[in-house]
DNA sequence: GACCAGATTGTCT
DNA sequence: GACAATCTGGTCA
């Protein structure tokens, strides 16, 4: 079942935690790919300066405060992009960066457009998305997708039992990574015990 | 294994 | 003009 309206109006930190185990698909003209989440990020609109939606409406950020259940992706560090999943109602810029994913399908297309480093077949799959830019690449999450509706194809997310019974797991809840602000705020969440996970 | 520098450019002040 | 929600490849041990 793909994840609807209702489920992107819940609350930003409860969209964070109710993602992982469920699945990141894109049907693109080279194949579909699949991911399982196993590690998320809440951001939100007010009393935290890390979110990009803190000090408001930006040419950049103007997705977040539109409708929830759209993609914003931004640019990072001259040369990577991040994917986020926009939550909260009309006017409040808040997301949910997605950091890692364990691959399920399409992982031959995932390895070809992750490059070099894949190349050689001893570069284990465990470093095919296991940080925000590496799943971008490997799904073929473009820029120009910014704002894409992820309620429907080709780019959307499925509930936990898409495929299959879900899996069973332990959440795990820590500060974030890699933000230089509020670095305190409990708003990561991830899979416990999955290798898919960023850092440990 | 741990630590560190370099890459490279959009965005905001 | 400073900085960034990162990754890779190098050095040193």
């Amino acid at each position: 079942m793909i994840l609807d309206k209702e489920f992107y109006s819940l609350e930003t930190t409860q969209i964070a935690k109710k993602l992982l185990g469920c699945y990141l698909i894109h049907e693109s003209g080279d194949g579909v790919s699949v991911g399982r989440i196993v590690e998320t990020e809440a951001y939100l609109g007010t009393n935290d300066p890390a979110s990009h939606g803190f000090k408001g409406v930006t040419n950049r950020t103007k997705v977040m405060f539109g409708e929830p259940g759209k993609a914003y992706i931004y640019f990072t560090y001259g040369m990577y992009f991040c994917f986020n999943v926009t939550t909260a109602p009309d006017g409040v810029g808040e997301a949910v960066l997605i950091r890692a994913l364990e691959p399920i399908v399409g992982i031959e297309l995932m390895r070809k457009r992750r490059g070099k480093l894949f190349v050689n077949a001893d570069t284990p799959n465990i470093m095919l998305t296991n940080g925000p830019a590496k799943l971008v690449i490997a799904m073929g999450i473009t820029k120009d997708m910014y704002g894409t509706d992820l309620t429907q194809p080709p780019l959307y997310i499925t509930s936990s039992d898409h495929f299959d019974k879900p899996i069973a797991f332990d959440t795990a809840q820590t500060t974030r990574v890699g933000i230089s602000k509020a670095v305190e705020l409990p708003l990561r969440f991830f899979i416990k015990g999955n290798e898919f996970v960023s850092k440990h």
